[in-house]
Formats: structure tokens, C-alpha cells, sequence
DNA sequence: CTGTTAGCGCATTCAA
DNA sequence: TTGAATGCGCTAACAG
């Protein structure tokens, strides 16, 4: 890649041909049509005192007959070039959990008088930098984002200059930076343990990607609590699989065909969790099963699962980052959003009888 | 509300006290590294030719030794104010499906150097305005919305400064816009067809918000199928409940306990489709069934749904933004997007025997 | 091929 | 209480 590369800006495909009919009215053409100058508008508009009654009143007439509205862009170029924008990075948007953290992001900025661009980097590393540095390039406020990339090290000038970071769901890497996370290895050793005391020992865990922090820490702690109970190797039970390998769905079916199949599965997440019920059917009462994250019609179908409100993921990180953005000082901060296990049947089941 | 309050921009609560410990380099700070004016390095910065190979180089090595990044905001200040951002405008950010239509927006927009601001109005009709025209106030550059408000006539003055809007899901009402909704009419119409075929006649629809035009229009497409086999009143078997009413599955247990139940049931939207669901437990086979949107597990569970592809709603919808930003004359479209049943089982029951 | 001038819309500094 | 000058960062239009 050239430099020259590195310095083109976002492709200007569109022409800016927009022709306006009629263009916007700006703080001098509302002091010609008052009498008085732009800047005295100026302060009306800004309502920043030192304005006599009377011609408040005569610009504020002609503001409203010019349909007068105050250029954000120009009055942030004044002071340092920002937006009232933060951006918020997703790998894949058409992810149910991370538009719920959207949700939760987008209201928290609002409250603040703060817009959100969603971006997507369609879950390619290599697009993240480039994503990112368009953002900027736009002179967002602030950065949101679940790291895909495997080191955010070239954020660090950004940093630098004031920008605040906020990762979601995964810490940063290279890069020291304020993060969101949810307990995963504690919440799903815990779960493991409760399989464990309802007499299971051989528990699958199923999950994908393999690659993902959040799922390390899930397997981690599943590996932890069977180690506990003193089952040192789970790795017949352990799936994990990569992008293009077997889906959920058929590493369930797969693990059922076992000479000695697990009595217990956990899935290590949403995604995960609907391969389980697909390959299920109708037999919930074949095993015990508990999911990471909760999903649509869990309820409905009796499966017990590991749950938080990621709209909570979301509104925490946009705190963090309003709190960055007037008092830069301090050190990083980590987050971590509680979970909670909710019992509906399906992860209370017994070890079957016969076994 | 005084005129005053109409000019408030945006709360500003946030201070701009950014103290940057370092600030950003600009046209002229590399200009002055590299002993050429900020013209050249604009011209090398923009790649727009007339300048050497050695002038261009030097630039270049500058412009990267400063880590000089171009300010977007300036560049299109100058060009008449207006940012690389168009604004897509929900009524609730926590419904899945328009999480669907929103990704499939940004990815169109992406492709054309576009980014998406994702604005909510909290389904409340009186918020509609503000959150727009703070948008407009950020000087996005075309809307994309689902209207909620009653009437859209305060874009009026908006659309004839150039601003493209294009309504998604419903039409915009006193405003000539694009928009781009489904053939809610027809594909309700024929899915009530089919069940007449299959010997139905006593038909339910449940839906709500009974308001909103989409499920106007399924209302109005169940009940003309039903007149075309001679059931002139389908009103006992018709739920369209209100904000704060029962809910879905409290209509269908409802209409379960009927002296005369019915013995199929449309859901007029994904939330309908839920609630039925959640109200007949483990009973699919008790009556056909058919929603209107698919839905997660809605293939596990066999059943029939009215499909259409949510992000072709917003790729359509972003493509007319487009269209419109490059040549602003043609009259307004009105795209319709394509519906299809998919067959799975609980559409293709039958009227049970003792009926 | 390169530089100068000017101005986008606004708000800060200083004067009146 | 009001206004004039100035500059934010960038790029058209026009020199040279």
C-alpha cells in the first residue's frame, strides 16, 4: 500500500451536484434582513446574553422568516474540528446482540446531545484500520467498538490527540484503551458447576468462532469447573469450530452419534444455542442444556440460559466515553457487565437413568 | 414553544474541554515541512494532478512524518457544508427487523463513501421532528426514516433545499418523498387465499399497533380475501390491539376460547407471529398458521411465514438516496418490495375433521 | 508545475 | 449593547 493510498480520503463518488434550488440562510443573511450584524445573531441564536429585548425580537422574526437553522459543521470547525458524532464499530451488523447494544449506545448518546454512526467492517481484520480511519477522517468524537482486528496499536497517535477508545465485549490489544466486558469465564464455570452437581460429567461445549476472546474465556471456564470435578480432559466434548468448518447444528448431531454421548451441552453462544435446538427438534429432554446469551423465544421453548441485557453493554460504554470526553485524565477502565443464569427446565434436567 | 426554543440547537452539555496534549496536522503544517504552500499539498493530498514526482514525494514523506490526516469537515464546509452522513430515522432500535433494514443500508451507503447515523424517536410521534431537524442541524446529507409522526409537511422546506428523503416500511404523508415499502396488501391477500382453499373460513388476524399503515394494509388484504369467499364479516375473528391492550398471545388464547374458535390465524408481524407461538405451547398442529415476516426458529419450528428480505428494504432505500444525490430532478418513487410464503408446515394444515 | 487570494459559516477577541 | 476584524482547515479561481 502507497502512502498515496493511505491518504485518499473516503472515495467522493457522488459529485456534489446538488444544485439547491434555494440555498440556507446563514447568520449574515438574517443581520441583512434584522439590520444589525451577524455577530449580534449570532449571540441571539447562541441565546448568550448581552442582547437587548428588542432586537432579539426583530432577528428572532427574521431567523424564523428565512427558516434560519445554525450550522453545526461551521461552529465545530471554530473549535477544533469535531463532530457531535461517535462512531460504533461492528463486525457483523446483522447480529441480533450487538443491535441491542446499539440501542442501548444509541440512547445514552442522545441524552447527551451526541449522535451514533454505525459502521461495519463485515468482520474482516483487515478492513478495521480502514474503516476506522475514515471515521476519524469525518472528525468523530469518540470510537465504540468490539475489536476485530488482532491489534489496535494504530490508534494509539489517536489516543494521543484525545480521542477517546471504548472497546466492547473484548478488550483492546496494543492499545491501552477503556473496555466493557461480561464475566464469561466466571458465569460459565458457575453453570458448568451446576450441570456438575446435577451429576453430569460428560458436558459438551459448542461454540464458533473458536478464535474470539469471549469464547476463550467461555471455554476456559467450562475447562476450569470439569477440572474441579476432576475431569481432566474435555476435549472429546469440545467443539469449537472456525468459519467455512461444521455449523453448530451438525457438531450437535455429531456429538449425540457418540458411542458415549454428553448427557449435558452448553453453547457457547446465541448463535450456538439455535444450532443446538435445530439439532434437538423436538427432544429437549435428551440432555441438558444451557446457552450463553439469551435469545428470542428461549422462554418459549424452556431453555435455560446465561443472560444480561447487552443494551446494558452498550449504555455502560457510552458513559465511559462521555465521562472521557470532558475529563480526559485517569487511567483506563475495565467494565465487567453482570450475568445471571435463568432456570427454565432445560438446564435442570438429571443425568438420564441409564447411565 | 418559543421561537427561541425552536433555534436551540442540540444540548451542548458536553464542554470542548479536549485540551489536546497534541494538536492535528494540517494542510499547512505539512506544507511548511516539506517548504511548498497548503495548495500543493491539497493537490497531492487529493491526488489531482500538476504536480512533479519530486515535489509530490517530498509531500508525501512530510505528510506522514506529521501523521497529516485531511479534515473532511473542512472540505465540505467549503463546498457548501454538508458531511459524508445520511441519517436513518426508527421508531424503536430494540425491533430486529429494523436492525435488518439498517444493515443493509449502511452496506449500500459504504459502497458509496457514505456513513449511516442511526437516530431513534422512541415510537413517539411528537419526538419525530426534533430528532430530525437536530439531524439536519448536524447538515446530514439525506434522510432515510420510517415515519411515525402523523404527517411529514415540516420536511417540506428541507426537500426543496435539496435534502433527499425516502421513507422506508410506510409512505410519508403531506411530503413528496421516495419510499420504499412491501406489497403488505396483495401478500396478506393470497396468503388468506390459500388457507381458504385448504377449507378455512373462519380466519383470524392479530396484529398490533392497529395504527401503523403496513398493518392497515394486511387488515385490509385479509378482509378482502375473506368478502371474495363470502365471509362478509370477519370482525369477531380480527385483533388489532393498541398499545397497552392485550397482548398477542393473550388475543389467541382469546380466540382459542371462542365458542367457535378459529381454525387458522394470520399474524399481521413478527411480534404477532411470538405471541402466537408463545399462546399455543408444544400445539402447533390446533390450527394453521401463517405470519406475516419470518422469523428466527420460525424454520425450526415449521412455520409458514410471508418473506421478504429486510436488508433489501434498506438496500433499495440507500440506492434511491444515491440516485436522488446525483440528479435530483424525476418525479418521487414509490419502490414495492418482493413478498413470498414459504411453505413449512403450519400454513398447509387443513380444517380439522369435525368441523 | 506552483503559489496567492479569497471565502465557506461561525464565534472569539477586541473595540466602540 | 453592538460591531469589525480575524481565523478554524480546506479548496476553487486565478495568477505566475
Amino acid at each position: 500500500m502507497t502512502s498515496q493510498t493511505e491518504l485518499q480520503p473516503a472515495p467522493e463518488r457522488l459529485q456534489v451536484t446538488t444544485l439547491q434550488p434555494q440555498s440556507r440562510a446563514t447568520l449574515a443573511d438574517v443581520g441583512r434582513l434584522a439590520g444589525v450584524s451577524s455577530k449580534t445573531v449570532s449571540r441571539v441564536v447562541l441565546d448568550s446574553g448581552n442582547v437587548s429585548k428588542d432586537t432579539r425580537d426583530k432577528v428572532l422574526a427574521a431567523a424564523r422568516s428565512l427558516r434560519f437553522r445554525p450550522n453545526h459543521l461551521a461552529r465545530n470547525l471554530r473549535h477544533g474540528s469535531v463532530t457531535n458524532t461517535v462512531a460504533f464499530i461492528i463486525g457483523d451488523l446483522t447480529n441480533p446482540f450487538y443491535f441491542l447494544v446499539a440501542a442501548g449506545i444509541e440512547r445514552e448518546l442522545a441524552r447527551h446531545g451526541l449522535m451514533m454512526i454505525l459502521a461495519a467492517t463485515d468482520d474482516d481484520p483487515a478492513s478495521e484500520e480502514r474503516v476506522v480511519q475514515n471515521l476519524l477522517d469525518q472528525r468523530v468524537r469518540a470510537l465504540l467498538m468490539v475489536p476485530i482486528a488482532a491489534d489496535q496499536g494504530y490508534l494509539e497517535g489517536e489516543r494521543q490527540l484525545g480521542t477517546p477508545v471504548v472497546c466492547i465485549d473484548r478488550p483492546a490489544r496494543n492499545l491501552i484503551a477503556d473496555s466493557v466486558v461480561l464475566g464469561s469465564f466466571e458465569a460459565t464455570a458457575e453453570a458448568v458447576r451446576g450441570l456438575i452437581r446435577a451429576g453430569h460429567r460428560r458436558i459438551a461445549f459448542v461454540c464458533s468462532p473458536a478464535a474470539l476472546y469471549t469464547h476463550q474465556e467461555r471455554l476456559r471456564g467450562y475447562r476450569q469447573a470439569l477440572r474441579e470435578a476432576g475431569v481432566l480432559d474435555s476435549s472429546p466434548w469440545e467443539r469449537l469450530e472456525n468459519p467455512g468448518g461444521p455449523t453448530a447444528e451438525e457438531s450437535v448431531r455429531d456429538l449425540l452419534a457418540m458411542s458415549e454421548p454428553p448427557t449435558a451441552i452448553i453453547a457457547g453462544n446465541n448463535h450456538a444455542s439455535l444450532g443446538v435446538v435445530r439439532a434437538l427438534g423436538n427432544h429437549f429432554d435428551r440432555l441438558a442444556f444451557i446457552g450463553f446469551d439469551d435469545f428470542e423465544l428461549a422462554d418459549a421453548l424452556g431453555i435455560s440460559v446465561i443472560a444480561y441485557d447487552p443494551a446494558e453493554l452498550g449504555r455502560r460504554a457510552a458513559q465511559l466515553v462521555i465521562a472521557r470526553l470532558n475529563d480526559l485524565i485517569g487511567p483506563p477502565q475495565q467494565i465487567e457487565i453482570a450475568t445471571h443464569l435463568i432456570h427454565r427446565g432445560s438446564g435442570e434436567l438429571l443425568v438420564p437413568r441409564d447411565q
